[in-house]
Order: C-alpha cells, then sequence, then structure tokens
DNA sequence: GATTTTTTTCCACATAGTGAAAAGCGATTT
DNA sequence: AAATCGCTTTTCACTATGTGGAAAAAAATC
C-alpha cells in the first residue's frame, strides 16, 4: 500500500503551556458549576501557581469565568461564543463518510447514511460495498420508516404520539412479505431497537437484503441522522446480527462525538 | 468610595502563548468556514511559524480542525463541546444583576427584568431606585403584556401571528386611561419599538409610571427576556425617551453579550 | 482571635516558546 | 520536463518566557 501523504503530520505536542491551559478548560468543563482552584489544581496534576497563572489567564481573556464570591472557576463566555462557530461550519456527512468508510472496510457491507424527512427517511450518502452482490441505494432515494433500518431507529427513540401520528398518516403498507404491519410486532421491534441501540431491517423493505442501523444526535442529544449497515441475507445470519450491530453503533457514536454531539445512552 | 476589594484582581496578561492562541481562535470563529495559515497570520500578526504550531497545537487537542484538502483552519468540536458547559452554568439573573445596578446608578430609576411566560411577562428580578418616590414590583408579578414596557418590546419582535394569537386571547384590557388598546395604536408602537430598539410604556399600566424596556437575546437572537427602567413620570418627561432608552439598550446589549447570546440588531 | 486551609504573588532558573530562515510541496508557467 | 512561484511546514540558535517552590495574603474554620 502506497503511502498517504496528508499535510501537517505534526506529531508531537508543541506549545505545552498551551496544552496544560486547554486540559484546564476541559476539567472546567467537567465541574458541574465551578471548581475551586484547589480541584482544579489536583485533578490536573499541576502545582497551584501554574494552575492559577494560566486560570487568570484564560479569564482574562474570558475563556474561563472566576465567581469572586465562591472563588470558584468555571468556563467562560467567549469559549462558549467561539465554539459556537463550529455549529455553522460542521459538515454531518463529511464528518461521517471517513467513519462510514471504515465501516465498510472491516464489514466488507455499504454503509448508509439517511436523515428523517418529514414521514420518509432520505439517504443523504453512501460508501459501497466491494462485493460483487452489495446492497444499492442512490443518495436522495426516500425510504418509508416503517420498513428501513434507520427509519426503525428513528421511530424507535421517539415518543409513542409521535410515531402514531407518522403510522398512521403514512399506513405501515406491505412491501414484501416480511414487512411489519401489525402494531403489536412493530413496537416489539422498537423495544428491541432501544435495549439493542441499533435497528435491525429483516428483508422488510426489499426480498434477500438485511440492514442493522442506528442513529447520529446532535448537541441537544436529538437524533440528526441515521447510519446503517445493509448487505445480503446469505451474508448476514442471524448469528452476525449482534456483531454488526455493535459495531453500527460504535461508528455512530464516533460520528457524534466528531460532529459535536452527545448520545442519550451514554451519560457523562 | 471605599475601594471594594476582590479577589483574584490579577492585571496584566500572564501567560503570552496563550493569549496568542486565544486570538486565533477567535480569528477562526471569525473566519468563515476556514481559513489558511496565510491569513490566519496575517490577521493576527504573528509570523507564520508561530502562528502554525500554535494552531497545530489547538488541532491535537481538538480546540481547532484543519482540512488537509483545504489546507483550511476552523474551530474544532471540543471548543464547542465545551463551550456546551458554559449554557448549563451559566445564570441569567445573576449575569444581569451587576448591570441592571450599573443602569439604576446612572439613572437612578428603578431598573426589571422580566421573562415572558405564556401571555404574560413575569418579574424576575428587580433592582431598585434610591428616590423617595420609586417604582415597585415584587418578582414574581405577572404583568399582561400589551400595557407593559417589557411585554411591548417582547410582543414588537414577535410575528403578526403571534403577536395576534396573543393580544386576541388575552384582550387588550383598559387598565389606566392610558392604556392601548386600538390595533392600530398598538401595531404603530410595535414599529416604533422596532425602530428604536426599546418599547415605552406611558401610564399605560399605572396612572404616573413610566417606563423604557428593551430586550435581551440568546445565542440564537431569540429574546430571553426584558429588561425595564421605570420611573415617575415627574422624573422622565417625553424628552428623556430618547436618552433613557439608549441606555436600557446598551445595557441589554451588554448582559446580552455576557449571557452568550446575540442581538439581532448588532450583526456581526 | 488564633489556627488551618486555600488563594495569590514573587522570583531565580532553565525550560520551552520564538521567529528568521530553510526546506517541502503543489500548482502554474515556460 | 524544468523552472518558478506561493504557501506550508520544519528546523534551530537564542533568550524571552513559563515554571513551580516558597512566601505572603486572604478565607475559612475552630
Amino acid at each position: 500500500m502506497p503511502e498517504i501523504k496528508k499535510p501537517n503530520s505534526t506529531n508531537k505536542g508543541q506549545v505545552q503551556s498551551l496544552v496544560k491551559a486547554l486540559q484546564l478548560l476541559e476539567i472546567l468543563a467537567n465541574g458541574n458549576g465551578g471548581l475551586s482552584l484547589k480541584e482544579v489544581s489536583g485533578q490536573s496534576g499541576f502545582p497551584p501557581s501554574t494552575t492559577h497563572r494560566l486560570l487568570s489567564t484564560l479569564q482574562q481573556e474570558k475563556f474561563a469565568r472566576f465567581d469572586a464570591d465562591n472563588l470558584s472557576w468555571s468556563v467562560g463566555v467567549k469559549t462558549f461564543a467561539i465554539g459556537n462557530a463550529f455549529v455553522r461550519d460542521r459538515d454531518l456527512i463529511q464528518t461521517a463518510r471517513p467513519h462510514m468508510k471504515a465501516l465498510m472496510e472491516t464489514t466488507g457491507e455499504t454503509v448508509n447514511l439517511a436523515v428523517q424527512s418529514g414521514d420518509v427517511a432520505v439517504y443523504v450518502a453512501q460508501v459501497e460495498s466491494r462485493q460483487m452482490m452489495r446492497a444499492m441505494a442512490a443518495p436522495g432515494m426516500r425510504v418509508p420508516l416503517h420498513c428501513s433500518g434507520v427509519g426503525k431507529a428513528m421511530l424507535a427513540v421517539q415518543s409513542e404520539q409521535e410515531r402514531a401520528a407518522i403510522l398512521t398518516k403514512t399506513g405501515m403498507r406491505r412491501v414484501t412479505e416480511k414487512t411489519i404491519t401489525d402494531v403489536a410486532d412493530m413496537r416489539r421491534a422498537f423495544a428491541d431497537a432501544l435495549r439493542d441501540g441499533y435497528a435491525i431491517d429483516d428483508e422488510e423493505h426489499a426480498v434477500g437484503l438485511r440492514c442493522v442501523a442506528s442513529l447520529i444526535y446532535n448537541e441537544n442529544r436529538e437524533p440528526v441522522a441515521g447510519l446503517s449497515l445493509s448487505g445480503p441475507l446469505a451474508r448476514i445470519p442471524d448469528t452476525k446480527f449482534q456483531e454488526l450491530g455493535k459495531l453500527v453503533c460504535s461508528t455512530a457514536e464516533r460520528i457524534t462525538l466528531e460532529y459535536g454531539g452527545n448520545s442519550p445512552v451514554t451519560m457523562n
């Protein structure tokens, strides 16, 4: 394999005082509603004098806040204001793509990214399997929620009312023999998806096609997109669902983090 | 006036490399969707080598992002993730209080902070005038929107539909002789408020009481609270409205910024 | 009001940041 | 294909700058 040369392959930590300061900011972010100098110093391992000097510099620039009444330190306005620029620039698809690629490489199956649009899911990005036989979904393609992996994953985290509103409006049309059309069966599928963290589609949308899907969340723990892996029945036996499910979940989680989101499951 | 001793009265910038790095972050935040090293270096005034070293350190810690395809730098996830901790900890009332105090000192009049709750405004904080004759409003007090300064300021920035929904529901009850009850008059009042940035209440809620109010916004440019200044007719002649209005506006703007918000008027 | 704990300042020392210059790296031109 | 240009990245010698122990100053506790 040829070495792929990427610019800025700088390796080692460079400006140590800066690295230290950034560590302090992170500690402040984890400290709920303010930490004393002692606490910050303790958690960082830096001596109080160094900690104090860095914190007060951060404070001068409003990246940290100091409450003179409680002598407590917390994250400052400017960190927030500047962090918001990230939201303006971030791009889910670009963020997701390398992770989707990696997932395709490890599993060999096609990986899709879809967003919910009203009562359907719309594919917005895809990394195709290298296998001869492979699932295809042109970006832009719309699929019903009740018979797709991503759709079921999205519905699973919604409230009973929201689900009902969508499902009664669209109906749970039978697309294949295995499409779930019974309300009780569907409810069971949602419960499974919530328990496992991933939803499955067992030939419910296309004969011979199986699919495992999980969700990507924004900073408010709201789902922004679904990530799915799909392949032929022959390569995805029942016994592989769990393994693939975990992979899809961890990939979705990684995308969530890089997108600046928070999963509702991982409480931290 | 006695010197008030506040802890952490550290004066001069301390860790210069950190200060520089924070400046770079700010430049990245203002650069829409990515800046080249040259641009960052130019805007900061730091030599390219220094700029590069700081940026790559920020990047290692994910406070900055480097797009290897366009060789462009932008704000990183971690800045966003950590900035969100500010939202968790921030407190509008605590943030506002010192500014309210200052406004009271310069004007001599009572200053109130109110939030909209459904179709009424609720006072949540107050800094009382030192004058013998002064406006009082116990925190927790509820006032109608159509006949209070804060209420009119809040309504002014809402859409015609939202306003109509509220005003038809509550009605524009006559509270004093000067209460505006005519729809056209009210519309004119909203237009004035939008033009000036502040709404006025000319004895519309209580006889002899005048009031000037402006809004405080969150990061999405949505109003979160109203700030008002009220005093007796005798001390607030027509000629003083503009001066006081400007003061209320600038105070509200200052609170908005310290709260991490953005005014819709000041586009930057 | 004395004692302990925590915060803040000080300062001598050498580590760690600085920036000019050189080397890389692509893109464009000749 | 070689040369040129513009920008990015690395290097390196110098010393400015960050470091952390220790002392001083405030708070908190007794």
